[in-house]
DNA sequence: TCGGGCAAGT
């Protein structure tokens, strides 16, 4: 086929202003002179011009080849295939599309590429719609279409339908690349046993059929099977690879199953995976979820570039183990390598926030949340809904939650319980109405934040009609529900009511019981009490927590010599009551004040004198120290003396001296006492500030004067 | 033209 020398200089001109345009490369405009200028042209004499336009991800490029090709007379359905090809390696998927649709006819390679493309770029719809249009035209999908379309079904059935023809095609034993789909498909779809029945039937196994089976296991928590299947992979001969130990140890850390965890850790340092980061960073996920921090320290610190999964699973595992303070320092120092966050980063280090109460440094990291666009994703925005009802703003986490993408069942536990930990019981009851006039399917969380906001609310009634109807309905009841329903009656005097409750339950635990003796010491029922207490040291003796609240009943009740004799057993039993401790977060800094410790404190001077003052304002407004709060036998003086030195007192005067802006926000180890409360109350009107006071069980938002528990606590 | 992995919320 000869072309005039004139019609090439205008071809190579028109492309040579594309890639000028696009920052074209000479190398290409020099060959397509070449072509014009020679004249003679076959496919192959395109293929490298092609190449290069791939090199460049110049789409002009190509379709000015593609004119060419046309001009030179080139029937579509040889330079299409390789047009197609081109176009989807610039990421042009759009206009693959648009030269596949002009193809009369199609190889299956095209079909296969387009499907695989579609489904890299997660448009898995058009990628099943792709699937279907190839069997309507009569082409019979084949080992490559199979391992990848598997991927793109959303329909579990429609899915089915193409292992049937797998099967039919003898590609479900025969080839190992589908074997892998369908275990990778069926595991997605959270079908291990079926995935597991098409691993037995392949006929040769591979290492990444069996990783993807190991996978399954794991991301279902079905990690006992994921351990098993692993040493049996091992068994007969198929040498993991670093997918293969990144989903093992995954397992291992679900199950803090240490030691096959540090034998994993020693095959992988022996086969040379331990540099590759997928398997390092679920090494370190592995040691932080067996509660080895130092460890997890140490292989983040081997780790030379950490990323963005890295980052997570350091921040948000020492979260777990409560290390917040930690967490928050490794995620600015994530940000500050230019890291990006992502949602699950996100939610971490907000988790971390909102366990220390660090309302600032909260909202900097809603801040950050908000500067990604990720205030409306569901776990990032959960995340800031637990921080803002952690930190006594049931309104501000509302607001969080109305702009939400998503409603589902865990954002909608999260707004429950923060308005059950606020007291709000009303409204988390509504969002529970929601719940299930959406249709949502209620879980365990569901379950507890419905009784919690009952029993915080005073909500007695129907906070049992709650309970029984979950009864009827047969939900599975946990201990830790029993447990909201005996503090419930407990608190209401209802002791003999909770005790029969306890005794439903198969296996009660301590908890149970010291909830019950709680209600007890409550409503100063020492009979009862002591008959639990002796219960209770049967089931675990020498237990902390009951000889606590049995001398502090017994104190409240004016047996003293009775305190002394449990007190004298504590130090028998080198037991010590753990102090009470309160925090207060003042510029984005975090203080720590232990009750009775008033003079470790650098600013003790003032925050003496500040105290000085406002016990003066809050006598004025008829503020009377509660004595029955002192668990000691002293001197009336000694105990007005260790009441003003209670730690969220110390803490409270340490911010009003410090001027704290807007409401101050307190929180405490344990609960607040009868004293602190009706102090804090009358400081709120004195100083005209919120106080918000989050303790062990829940929130108390002193405001001019009164509290949001209505004094019921 | 093809297949597998690591991180998350109540």
């Amino acid at each position: 086929m000869r072309r005039d020398r004139s019609t090439g200089l205008i071809v190579v001109s028109r492309i040579s202003s594309f890639l000028t345009s696009k920052g074209g490369n000479f190398r290409i405009q020099f060959r397509l002179l070449c072509i014009a200028s020679n004249s003679l042209t076959t496919t192959h004499t395109f293929s490298p011009l092609l190449k290069q336009c791939i090199d460049e991800k110049s789409l002009p490029g190509i379709k000015t080849i593609q004119a060419q090709m046309i001009k030179s007379g080139f029937p579509i359905q040889l330079s299409g295939s390789k047009l197609v090809d081109a176009s989807l390696k610039c990421g042009e998927i759009g206009y693959a599309r648009k030269v596949f649709d002009e193809m009369p006819e199609r190889h299956i390679v095209t079909w296969n590429s387009l499907i695989s493309w579609f489904i890299k770029c997660r448009r898995s719809k058009e990628a099943v719609e792709m699937y279907r249009l190839m069997i309507m035209n009569s082409v019979l999908p084949d080992e490559y279409t199979l391992s990848s379309v598997f991927k793109a079904f959303s329909d579990l059935r429609e899915a089915q339908r193409s292992h049937g023809v797998a099967v039919v095609l003898g590609l479900e034993v025969g080839n190992v690349f589908v074997g892998s789909a369908l275990v990778d498909m069926y595991v997605k779809f959270g079908k291990t046993r079926e995935a597991k029945l098409v691993l037995d039937r392949v006929e040769e196994k591979d290492v990444v059929l069996i990783t993807a089976l190991i996978v399954g296991y794991s991301q279902k928590g079905e990690d006992v099977e994921a351990v098993k299947a692993f040493k049996s992979m091992l068994v007969e001969g198929v040498q993991p690879n670093e997918y293969t130990y990144a989903s093992v140890l995954i397992s291992c850390g679900n199950l803090k199953d240490v030691s096959n965890g540090k034998l994993i850790h020693g095959l992988m340092i022996k086969s040379g995976f331990d540099s590759a980061l997928g398997s390092q960073t679920s090494l370190l996920t592995m040691y932080l979820r067996c509660s080895l921090v130092d460890d997890s320290l140490w292989i983040f610190k081997c780790i030379e570039y950490p990323n963005q999964v890295t980052w997570t699973s350091l921040v948000s595992g020492l979260v777990l183990n409560g290390r917040e303070e930690m967490a928050l320092i490794e995620f600015r120092n994530m940000m500050r390598d230019s890291v990006k966050p992502n949602s699950f980063t996100l939610s971490g280090a907000l988790r971390g926030c909102s366990n220390l109460a660090m309302f600032e440094e909260g909202r900097q990291v809603h801040g950050i949340v908000l500067k990604y666009g990720l205030d409306r994703d569901k776990y990032s925005g959960s995340g800031l809904i637990d921080l803002y009802g952690k930190c006594g703003c049931s309104d501000m986490a509302r607001l969080v939650f109305d702009t939400l993408n998503e409603v589902d069942v865990i954002s909608l536990n999260t707004m429950m319980y923060s308005y059950a930990q606020n007291g709000l019981g009303r409204e988390a009851l509504e969002l529970f109405e929601r719940m299930v006039n959406l249709g949502l399917q209620a879980n365990d969380v569901t379950v507890l934040s419905v009784l919690l906001a009952c029993n915080n609310s005073g909500l007695v009634d129907e906070g049992c009609e709650f309970f029984d109807s979950f009864r009827k309905n047969k939900v599975v009841l946990t201990n830790d529900h029993y447990a909201c329903m005996v503090d419930m009656l407990g608190r209401a005097g209802r002791l003999e009511e909770a005790e029969l409750l306890i005794n439903e339950v198969v296996n009660p635990d301590l908890v149970l019981w010291r909830t019950l003796l709680s209600g007890c010491k409550l409503h100063r029922n020492v009979e009862m009490a002591e008959r639990l207490k002796r219960k209770i040291l049967e089931i675990a003796p020498g237990d902390e927590g009951t000889l606590i609240l049995m001398s502090n009943l017994y104190a409240s009740t004016g047996r003293w010599k009775r305190v002394i004799e449990m007190k004298s057993d504590m130090r028998g039993m080198k037991l010590k009551k753990s102090p009470a401790m309160s925090w207060v977060e003042v510029d984005r800094e975090r203080y720590t004040f232990m009750a009775g410790d008033l003079f470790s404190h650098p600013n003790s001077d003032q925050i003496f004198e500040t105290l000085e003052e406002l016990m003066k304002k809050a006598k004025d407004l008829g503020y009377v120290e509660d004595k029955s709060c002192v668990f000691q036998d002293m001197e009336e003086s000694a105990k007005e003396r260790s009441l003003h030195q209670h730690s969220e007192k110390l803490a409270i005067a340490f911010a009003v001296w410090r001027n704290v802006g807007g409401s101050i926000r307190i929180l405490k180890n344990l609960r607040v006492c009868v004293d602190c409360h009706s102090w804090i109350k009358i400081v709120s009107r004195v100083i005209k500030r919120e106080i918000i006071c989050r303790d062990s069980k829940r929130f108390h938002h002193f405001r001019d004067g009164s509290c949001s528990c209505r004094d019921y606590w």
